[in-house]
DNA sequence: GTAGCTGCAAACAATTTGCACACCG
DNA sequence: CGGTGTGCAAATTGTTTGCAGCTAC
């Protein structure tokens, strides 16, 4: 199961590498690009298959380091796509030390990993009644919602799309 | 040389063996039967465990066998609790051929895995909602709810999360 | 009697860790 | 220079598969 990622133009200009905590390596600045690169979920892999795509010869076991350190940060979100597949994406929203994190989803293609981040406060409040309901206490819930983005929706009822 | 089955006569306690497609063998039953005498999550290897404390000398790749074929058949269901972990449950709802079962989710308890089984019709009109919004069909979603059982809530220490 | 189970061990895949060396600051 | 980051390979872990024998029907 390899993809093939023909990443056209795979020039990249210098966007920001606020490291912050972490030494302002090369590699370190090259993960974080190419996270910020990809707007969809990526597994370990196929980052670290685009690092080498840019000619950043990163090891496997960086890539991983530095996803769970950013994890841990709350810089990124991580979504287990299957059983044994985790994917991750930089994330934009505040992150405060304290805080880790606002609270939030994703609806995730399932072709092309593309996201869109939301937020329902609905969901939030239904996981909790539900489970105060049920005399449950320090409840915590975990929420993904997969589907076809537009571009890889298959034409059903409406006009067959000729491309 | 296998393991000494002390197998007194066929005494088979037939609790609930509607196998259908599989055959009736001793391992099945069991099986099903810790599974059914587990009323929350339990992992392949729990299971495995409860099955040798019965007597019954099952094999762990049986166990992984029949959970996935019952997973395939709507009649167990599946959380990962962690990133490598899965955990299994019987399922009493009705699963058809077609059906593949209602769709609902758990509120599990991070002590005892004790859960309760809730069905959300909001949380899924939500999920479909937002991303109906964002263009995305053939929507479908994962979501989990875990937490602290009655019986495992601090009824005195109110403010036990500190980290 | 035969095809489907069973089970042990080896295979597997994703992720982690040990340890020696390179580089950042 | 000092210590942290890096990377290769080996270790881990949960799960799957191959294959020979056994069992259910």
């Amino acid at each position: 199961m390899k993809t093939v990622r023909s990443d056209p133009g795979a020039d990249r200009p210098r966007l920001s590498a606020p490291a912050g905590r972490v030494r302002n390596t090369r590699q370190a600045v090259a993960i974080e690009a190419v996270l910020a690169d990809a707007d969809g979920f990526r597994t370990a892999q196929e980052l670290f298959d685009a690092l080498r795509e840019r000619g950043e010869q990163t090891g496997l076991t960086t890539v991983y380091r530095h996803l769970g350190l950013l994890a841990e940060q709350g810089r990124v979100d991580v979504v287990k796509a299957s059983d044994t597949e985790a994917r991750y994406r930089l994330c934009g929203v505040g992150h405060e030390p304290d805080e880790a994190g606002v609270h939030h989803h994703h609806v995730v293609c399932r072709v092309c990993g593309r996201s869109v981040e939301v937020s329902g406060p609905e969901v939030e409040a239904w996981a909790d009644r539900v489970a105060s309901e049920a005399g449950f206490t320090e409840v915590t819930h975990t929420l993904e919602v997969f589907g076809l983005c537009p571009e890889h929706s298959a034409p059903a009822s409406r006009g067959q799309r000729s491309s």
